[in-house]
DNA sequence: TATGGCTGCCTTTTT
DNA sequence: GGCAGCCATA
């Protein structure tokens, strides 16, 4: 990403002092220099969007290297993604050279597989250890609720996963919870059971799940100081990014880091452990904390429902007395209506500090609104703009399409096709969560770690071997009678006591992993070569018969499942490519951490599509932010969770604040929602930006307006009054839309107002209309049917108006009867 | 044991 | 409109 700090000063203010690090301060205004040049134990940056904050983080890092203050590997640096992980070192690297190697640039997870492989055997692991994804410990909580007969009370898998992470992230385990827990309410005590059996399985399986990788080493540095006294005198700078999103585990990790070394390890013997608190710093450095820098912007918190606890960013000098506070308000990035917009929005939130973007670049474009009859409506007009904005010289690669939930991508992506527009969707259905991938990782984690008795049962039967159930249990039993592993249970399918084609089948899988063990874990002294993960995979995919059994299939879909296939072998000759002393958990472990926002191959040219979530971090010249609908942005299912709906309203300001130059607001009166067409209303959002600000090409009055007042839903008066119809007017669409925000708005106000439905529904699902029918309109008047595209629900009648001119209506709900 | 058809639920957002 | 899970059947 380009650095949006254009270094641009040339008398600067400090010339010629000779310090090592003057060319970084090049550019910067006052408080970034401050916040790449304070040194002190503690420091918050409170970095507005767009204010330069990776550039000042990047640069403090620079800093301390460039002036010996620093060794790269005493530098732990925290990241959201791993994206950000590689932007960032890159940039160091450019601003120091080849100084940057050895520094700990990564995100919390990674940071803490490297810690727990080093370390597992302290505490009841192995260092081939295996992580779980979400989808792997769903199914290992399905199956544990089965067995509990759990779902009589009422809980199901996917609500006993979503507490167990939300306890994880407040370090809370089985044991913890049960005993402040009601043990007399049954389904809280089989809770804990499940919560129990779910942790003492990981353990068994010699894995974690991903907030494990965090709580772990927590516990491991409480439980083993010695431990914990390693990192602490190894990481002397710690510095995390996005601290508004840190969870309590999260935040208790980095307090553990920071702690002073507790002295009482071996090499050093001169402290006897008594002299942590009257010896000088200056002399005995290393006895002190690390320092911490941290950055943040609590206008940006959009994960609490992840665990984030936007406390650790408030009362973070509380947290850390002394700490310093920079406050980086300039912003580099959007225009100034942009950033009106941005500010506007999120001064609704009532429970945060006042803070206000500025720029010194201009007003900019206005930003352009549009409300579509339907989401492929709308979705043709991002597509239309899109084409626009080429001609007019914008990369496809500088824009962005940014959408509150990853379904909302379907709709754009056909629209997309049709009108050739090069596009490229961040996350989404993951590569990495199709079937055959994860049978593919199964296999390979069946040979790297073969405890997971999880990924052992998953290619158990795949591809058929008619393997079933009982055979499966007749495995199980065995190895609990033999007191050996699953998978070591499967070399004596002589002694199971099944059918001698079944045997046959065990025997011949077992060689298989035998085979493949043999190629990617070669027998202690020997070193595997960089092609073992690559080769290993073959053969395991080859001889267990998995990819015949595809390529025979009658099943269209298993041909583009051998693609995929052959392109995970691709990615594990690329990983060899990058990393030629990688091992086959190295490649296991980045592929557990990839996450959708780090496909790394952006640019080329495509537009990008993704969730607002994803979009956190990145910047576009112009972006489209769609489907600003009631029930969907905010969600509906945020309206139930405290603070759920200014989460949203800082969600929306995530996705304003990206747009450089240009910003599209789009949403649709209707929307497809599991087939079902549902009218939607514009989002209360829409109201809280000035309307002098958005110029609609369509507004929400123009599409909906039949002659009457039910649909005007913006422009619904208040109870008691207020102001209404026309007045403080100001676009060229007449005064449908938006009126200014009002100061002091009652919440409950606010919902009343956006959220009233239009009187009735019009249902025309079965007027029959063909090309040349002639038609009414309530509000457009005659016209002619040039086409009918779509079925059912979606029915679209092409009409040509006689007076309106070409319109494209959903028969559904449009107000037309046949002439 | 494999298959196919049915039903019901679903959709926030992610490391 | 899609997927996962359940059940009935071969």
């Amino acid at each position: 990403m380009p650095d949006p700090i254009t270094p641009v000063v040339v008398g600067s203010s400090t010339p010629g002092t000779g310090r090592p690090d003057e060319d970084l301060l090049a550019g910067l205004n006052a408080p970034q220099r401050e916040a790449v040049t304070y040194r002190g134990a503690a420091l918050l940056i409170v970095a507005g969007a767009g204010s330069g904050k990776t550039s000042v983080l990047t640069r403090r890092i620079a800093s301390l290297l460039r002036t010996r203050e620093a060794w790269p590997s005493q530098i732990l640096a925290i990241t959201f993604t791993n994206k950000a992980a590689g932007e960032m070192r890159e940039r160091v690297q450019q601003l120091v050279g080849d100084t940057a190697q050895g520094m700990w640039i990564s995100t919390f997870h990674s940071a803490c597989v490297r810690i727990l492989r080093r370390e597992a055997e302290q505490f009841g692991f192995t260092k081939s250890f295996t992580i779980y994804d979400s989808g792997d410990s769903r199914a290992l909580i399905k199956r544990l609720v089965k067995e509990h007969e759990a779902d009589a009370f009422g809980l199901t898998p996917a609500s006993v996963q979503s507490r167990i992470s939300k306890l994880k992230n407040e370090l809370a385990d089985a044991e913890s919870y049960g005993r402040s827990a009601n043990m007399s309410d049954p389904a809280e005590r089989l809770f804990v059971e499940i919560f129990g059996d779910y942790q003492r399985a990981l353990q068994k399986a010699n894995a974690f799940d991903f907030d494990d990788l965090i709580a772990q080493t927590v516990y491991l540095f409480r439980a083993f100081p010695h431990v914990a006294d390693v990192y602490r005198r190894r990481f002397r700078h710690i510095l995390v990014d996005e601290y508004q999103d840190t969870n309590h585990a999260q935040y208790a990790l980095i307090h553990e880091l920071t702690r002073p070394p507790s002295g009482a390890a071996a090499d050093r013997f001169e402290s006897g452990g008594m002299m942590i608190f009257d010896a000088p710093p200056a002399a005995s450095p290393e006895l002190s904390g690390a320092s911490l820098t941290v950055v943040g912007d609590s206008d940006q918190s959009i994960y609490a429902f992840r665990g984030a606890d936007i406390r650790n960013i408030s009362e973070f000098e509380r947290d850390y007395p002394g700490a310093k506070v920079v406050l980086l308000e300039q912003n580099y990035r959007s225009t100034q209506t942009i950033l009106s917009a941005a500010n506007a929005v999120i001064g609704n939130n009532f429970d945060r500090k006042d803070k206000k973007l500025w720029t010194d670049v201009g007003a900019g474009e206005k930003i352009v609104g549009f409300t579509g009859y339907s989401q492929h409506d709308e979705a043709q007009f991002v597509a239309d703009e899109v084409e626009t904005l080429r001609k007019a010289g914008v990369d496809y690669a500088g824009m962005a399409v940014f959408y509150r939930t990853n379904s909302q991508s379907r709709a754009l992506e056909e629209i997309f096709i049709r009108s050739a527009v090069p596009y490229k969707i961040m996350g989404g259905t993951k590569f990495y969560d199709r079937a055959e991938i994860k049978d593919a990782l199964a296999y390979l984690v069946a040979v790297a770690n073969p405890a997971d008795e999880l990924a052992v049962r998953r290619i158990l039967n795949k591809p058929r071997r008619g393997i079933g159930d009982v055979t499966e249990t007749a495995i199980a039993r065995f190895a609990a009678e033999e007191g050996i592993s699953f998978r070591d249970a499967l070399a004596n399918a002589s002694a199971l006591g099944v059918g001698p084609k079944i045997q046959k089948a065990i025997a011949h899988l077992d060689a298989v992993l035998v085979e493949a063990t043999a190629i990617m874990l070669p027998a202690s002294g020997e070193v595997a070569p960089p092609t073992a993960v690559t080769d290993g995979l073959n053969v395991l995919l080859g001889k267990s018969g998995y990819l015949d059994a595809l390529r025979i299939s009658k099943d269209p879909q298993d041909e583009a499942r051998v693609e995929n296939l052959d392109e995970l072998v691709a990615v594990t000759r690329e990983f060899a490519r990058n990393n030629p002393d990688g091992t086959l958990l190295d490649f296991l472990t980045e592929v557990a951490l990839v996450s959708d926002a780090d496909d790394l191959d952006d640019a080329t040219g495509s537009v990008s599509l993704m969730t607002l979530h994803t979009a956190k971090g990145l910047e576009y010249d112009a972006v489209f932010l769609t489907g600003v609908e009631e029930d969907l942005l905010p969600h509906r299912i945020s309206a139930g969770e405290p603070g759920g709906p200014q989460e949203e309203r800082r969600l929306f300001y995530v996705g304003i604040t990206r747009a450089r130059k240009r910003l599209h607001l789009s949403l649709a009166m209707t929307r497809a929602q599991f087939g079902e067409v549902t009218v939607a209303m514009p989002s209360r959002f829409l109201q809280e930006i000035p309307h002098d600000l958005i110029d609609w090409r369509q507004s929400p009055g123009d599409v909906n307006s039949r002659g009457g007042m039910q649909s005007r839903a913006l422009n619904a008066r208040r109870p008691g009054g207020g102001f209404g119809g026309s007045g403080s007017g100001g676009n060229r669409y007449g005064d449908e839309l938006v009126p200014l925000p009002q100061r002091d708005r009652p919440a409950s106000d606010i919902s009343k107002f956006a959220n009233r439905i239009p009187a009735k529904v019009r249902d025309n699902s079965d007027l029959e209309l063909a090309a040349g029918d002639r038609i009414r309109h309530e509000d457009f008047g005659e016209g002619r049917v040039d086409m009918v595209t779509g079925e059912g629900a979606k029915r679209i009648a092409h009409v040509r108006f006689d007076s309106a001119g070409p319109k494209k209506l959903l028969i559904k709900i449009a107000p037309i009867s046949k002439l």
